[in-house]
DNA sequence: CTGAAAGCGCTTACAG
DNA sequence: CTGAAAGCGCTTACAG
């Protein structure tokens, strides 16, 4: 149906080697030739199959987006930035959101090796490390993986003992934290150490949870949180979710905001219409967008990566802070 | 470097055909055989290359999403509820943004005719009619593009009715339309037909603002509108975003709402934080990409579609109507 | 049940 | 500058 080069060739009457050269561009064919060629393919209306180009090439000039679920702001603007970087370097985004499923996740591994795409963004909250991951081109975000996977987070220590710092200074006695434990290792786990160390610096005791928090139950986790600990008067939250959870939670226990309670948040950059906006540590999703594919596409041609790289966050005040 | 079908074939003292009905399953292979192959298979790590299976099959296994933009919060649910539905049926999903740029939007046919991806799902607010798209598989939301491209749609006509009858219900007296225009042709453009004949059925003036709106003018074109029109006690809006700047202007311009204005908006699925509903026509977005994917398919596979498939909306009460 | 061969649509040394 | 040929890694009639 679709002419091939094999046609193209014989309406010109050339060799299909020559074709494939003027296709690409080279600059070794002569000026007539060349016409004669072009001409052929427009009358057939030829446009190269790029499949059997892929397949020589042996590269896929596609790269997978693993992402919990896309339908979530961080992600889908994380998303974008991607797709947004990958093109410019001709790279398409296979979109996948693994939906909670560690099968979905160890599943972009299989079609790294199938050769369907030539690496992964790796945003994974259930897959265990693996040695099958060795030699993947793959860049995780937040997780080390600790072979050679090399991964972009965010300063989550500092932000947070910034962050804390920041309550402190505003007239905060007894600051609380609250987050989702990971299920696996994460720089994420960071803000709680942060949190603890900042404790026993400012001589507070700590008020913390911290467990594995399933999906549905934050609300009460978080409401058992405010009425255990009367004292607390400001409360690093890690995540955005749960600081949305909280600020409903509290306000519907009588806690005005900022006056009884502050709040900071990790990630609260979805607050779209002004309304009431937490005070948070802004991750520069853009950036990390764009390092994690610019390292991707580094590690595909084999060049050399770091195997951490750390970008900054960016305190925005917001309503819920003194 | 990675195991082909003659490594393996070789190591299993076998043909390659043999090696590949063993890849696929297929039950003419002796036992011993059988399990001759997949011990080689397993020896050398063999895993298939798809770019050559795919090439052989002639078909990419991947379908293109075309969305204006990822990051946004209908758009993403999409993309969501289509990845899903397509991984049911074997298909992969590449993410495209066109940002607003047409030519992003025309790229997509080239890659269809390179035979990048089988087919895509259009939703494009600027792109053209154009006869490359002709039997090209693709299935298009809200739009029309003439030819042979089905579409999916939302009963944009009744729903908009319906709402508008709510509205005089509940005591609207004056009802005012605000939409921006679409650049083309499209069913969103029903909205403002089914306002218009409303107006007519209810013998009430109408107060409309439908031009084209530029990024970054929503407040002030909404501004204006409530200003001229003071007599205006419930406005329907097309579209989330206009309706969230209209709650804000209008509330700044010092209208209780719902008492003195009243607001009913076409998509206002993503208020986050239960404070302030806006009352609205839920487009079904899950359904739409189900239907739109499964409709995608059938055109991949040459069957027959329907040109046109309404899905139907809900009116979802918040508390922007009395 | 199994192997040898042709072919999917390209690219790329190799000669000339 | 150009053509004939080999090859990318598979599948699939065709014989046997």
């Amino acid at each position: 149906m679709e002419a091939t080069i094999k046609d193209v060739a014989k309406y010109a009457g050339v060799g299909v080697g020559t074709v494939s050269r003027v296709i690409n561009n080279e600059k070794a064919v002569g000026a007539k030739t060349r016409a004669k060629v072009l001409e052929a393919m427009k009358a057939l209306n030829y446009s190269r199959n790029n499949m059997a180009f892929r397949l020589r090439k042996n590269e896929t000039r596609i790269i997978a987006l693993l992402v919990p679920i896309i339908n979530h702001p961080f992600f889908a603007k994380l998303a974008y930035y991607v797709e947004d970087e990958a093109s410019r370097f001709g790279y398409s985004v296979l979109l996948v959101s693994s939906q909670q499923k560690v099968d979905k996740e160890t599943e972009i591994i299989t079609r790294i090796k199938h050769r369907e795409v030539d690496g992964a963004v790796f945003v994974t909250h259930y897959m265990h490390e693996s040695d099958d991951l060795r030699g993947c081109p793959i860049v995780s975000i937040d997780r080390t993986f600790g072979g050679d996977i090399p991964y972009v987070t965010s300063d989550n220590y500092d932000a947070t003992k910034n962050a804390i710092g920041y309550m402190v200074e505003h007239g905060a006695k007894s600051i609380g934290f609250i987050g989702s434990k990971p299920l696996v290792a994460s720089e994420v786990l960071e803000r709680e150490r942060a949190y603890l160390d900042a404790m026993e610096e400012y001589d507070m005791p700590p008020r913390i949870v911290n467990e594995v928090i399933q999906h549905g139950e934050e609300t009460i986790v978080v409401q058992d949180f405010i009425k255990k600990h009367k004292d607390v008067d400001g409360v690093f939250v890690s995540g955005y979710t749960l600081s949305q959870v909280l600020y409903e939670a509290a306000t519907s226990l009588g806690k005005r905001i900022p006056d009884d309670l502050q709040i900071v948040s990790y990630d609260g950059i979805f607050s779209q219409w002004g309304s009431s906006n937490i005070t948070s540590v802004e991750q520069p999703v853009e950036e990390m967008a764009r390092q994690v594919v610019r390292l991707l596409i580094k590690k595909i041609r084999n060049e050399e990566t770091p195997a951490r790289t750390v970008i900054n966050t960016k305190f925005v005040l917001g309503t819920t802070t003194k």
